[in-house]
DNA sequence: AACTTTGTCAAACGCTTGTTTTACTTTGAT
DNA sequence: ATCAAAGTAAAACAAGCGTTTGACAAAGTT
């Protein structure tokens, strides 16, 4: 047993410094370089830890690789628990109105950009799961989900009382889907829209600015969807 | 000199053929595995041709990559050049009315939709050009200066014209990058949209559903975004 | 104090990487 | 027919890859 007191947080084991640090590098490198491109070397050395303490921590690259996916899932979580809680009440209570729906929505893309997509801090996260689109690995399984999935169905389910559409159907997925990408391009593209601002990075006042700008076309875009008739095809159109 | 003739496209050497096979095989290759993941015998397996044959016809891996880039750059002005010269002769033009910017940027985005961002065939150009966002390369420079940034200047005049605003100002160029994300969300997210969907890919009607909901959401948000108050920091900021 | 568990480290293992070399065949002009 | 140029192909190269090994140190238990 360990005879030290902390008040702070059970101080962590040696063995479990080095699985953290591990797991922090190996983000880094993963989603720089790809689960392909970062090597355990590389990834040891940033850890201030040997190569074979990869194998000894994780049993593999590809299970480090596994390991760096579910804290990804936990981080997200992590950050955005209480919208989340938040949604789903409203999501219980069964009765929310489009315009509780709404603030609820602009709540979640606000926050979701300002905690985790303008975030040079979690940047990495972005870039890593959008790798994982681009070429899915046997891992992508757990970020679609325990990530994607649950948070795209409660964007769905809160555009679809906004519209008073039914959330299942594809019309209503494409669009929230469209509503999406505009939060979601800028970690994309990144380098471009930066080189296009002549900014450094998109932080502190200048990602209050553009969370204004995307609330503001969030609000436009479901004020003039409200009226819109249903799409012919697509409205009528349900997922499984 | 050739003594063939051909009324169709000069026949292609033998070793134009090779260059030419080398280059599509590099395209898919770098766009799955990134330029760090596929190498160079994999490529020449692709391509029918062996491994020496890319130093011979390219000097190197690098430059067989930068090779690639090139040919991006010419599949996009290939594909999308007569919409471009549309806008470029509104530009030149000097006194083009919000109701024909917004036509032409309704044609643009429907188009760049249905012609680029839907296709499988060029799906390895949209995947090839995020990797360049997520990790530039030295090669990222040619992208840029001759892919995104006229393109995206391009649609920041558009929309200063139809909302009245300065193209040159951040706010336009955010609110042109929001609206970009929309239809470029669908290639960086796309095996999470298609599993949503139960889709197995984005084709024909299919595509043309997206692009109607896409077209849909452009005309809402410049319509709903012309009576906006200007941004208070953003509309007086411009770029150099 | 003796002993087991846990963690660390450098070296070595096969294997694959990008590139170069060398010998060879095909091509097109004279 | 001859010959230089253009193109192909297999083998060899050093360097780097993920993983395993075995010796060793530190920590925890009895």
């Amino acid at each position: 047993m360990k005879g030290t007191f902390s008040f702070l947080e059970p101080a962590p084991s040696r063995g479990d410094q080095a699985r953290t640090r591990l797991l922090a590098a190996a983000l880094e490198l993963f989603s720089d370089l790809g689960p392909h491109g970062a090597t355990v070397r590389a990834i040891a050395r940033a850890a201030g830890q040997n190569v074979a303490a990869i194998a000894y921590y994780f049993g593999s690259k590809e299970k480090l690789y596994e390991a760096v996916l579910e804290g990804i899932v936990g981080e997200l979580h992590g950050r955005m628990g209480d919208v989340y809680a938040e949604a789903h009440a409203l999501r219980a209570r069964g009765h929310a109105t489009p315009a509780e729906a709404e603030a609820l929505l602009d709540t979640f893309f606000r926050n979701l950009y300002l905690r985790m997509l303008s975030r040079s801090e979690v940047a990495a996260i972005g870039r890593l799961v959008v790798r994982e689109q681009l070429k899915p690995t046997p891992g992508f399984e757990i970020l679609y989900a325990r990530g994607f999935r649950p948070l795209h169905e409660m964007l769905c389910h809160l555009v679809g009382v906004v519209l008073g559409m039914d959330p299942k159907t594809r019309e209503t997925i494409l669009r929230t889907h469209l509503l999406m990408g505009q939060a979601y391009f800028f970690t994309m593209s990144r380098e471009a829209i930066l080189r296009r601002l002549g900014w450094k990075n998109l932080e502190g006042e200048k990602a209050e600015w553009v969370a204004d700008l995307l609330s503001e076309h969030l609000k436009v875009l479901l004020a003039g969807l409200k009226g819109a008739p249903p799409h012919p095809q697509l409205s009528h159109s349900k997922i499984a």
